[in-house]
DNA sequence: CGGGATCCGGCTTGATACTG
DNA sequence: CAGTATCAAGCCGGATCCCG
């Protein structure tokens, strides 16, 4: 518990993502999981229903969606939109916050994408120097 | 736009994270899952030992810091610089690629901080249009 | 200090089935 | 179409012991 560590860049701001408590890591991970970062990125274009957004986000399940959905939706970053028609249809967008958030990820996605070659090779510099074969 | 069949927006991209066996997917979730976004943002102050990242990103236990750590040094993120001395001493710093990766999470992290208070009043409302009480 | 190896409980995830 | 309920499996991740 000391306060020794200066480095942190965090420190003054009220929530730092790097304390085991704070609440925002819980929020990053709802952005970050594996579905949520999928599920922004694909609603950045424009809202999209339910089975759009499944066949859109590649290999989601039912479950998985619908769960990310709501954490997304519970933390302020998407809007469900549900018409009481038969059948009925529902549309999910991304609220203003939504899109600053799914902005900034998309930016880490793309340069993710362009980075596969060099990433690839290097997988393959590791791989190589420690297996004998 | 909203041609339904062309919103795929990266469709022409040699990859493509929405698509399931894309691998560009699997270095995306290194870099943005739990640990590993806390550790490249750790990591991008300046080089850290084992120990000093173990302390700053609270609540890591060593086994996954160092898994965590063998993934991205392996997509060429991180760099391990071992020092044959005794006791050991073994510094972890970014690579160039590993810079930009992880300036471009940081820039989403510290804005999900920023946004917390959103957040938090957003579940607010959430859970209390649809509490029981 | 800087890890690797192992065991194991439990949360997450993925089928499947069912509903409005 | 847009989900919820249930259940089994499996992988994540922590604890522990070990070594160089």
């Amino acid at each position: 518990m000391t306060r020794t560590d200066q480095r942190t860049p965090d420190q003054d701001l009220p929530y730092n993502v790097f304390a085991k408590a704070c609440p925002s890591r819980g929020t990053l991970e709802h952005v970050t999981g594996r579905w949520g970062a999928l599920t922004l990125g694909a609603l950045y274009e424009g809202s999209l229903r339910f089975n759009e957004l499944r066949r859109r986000v590649d290999g989601v399940s039912e479950k998985m969606l619908s769960q990310t959905l709501h954490a997304l939706e519970r933390d302020g970053l998407v809007h469900r939109e549900a018409q009481p028609t038969n059948p009925p249809r529902v549309d999910y967008e991304l609220t203003p916050l939504g899109r600053e958030v799914a902005g900034r990820l998309l930016s880490l996605i793309r340069f993710v994408e362009g980075s596969m070659d060099d990433v690839l090779a290097a997988r393959e510099r590791y791989d190589e120097t420690r297996a004998t074969a």
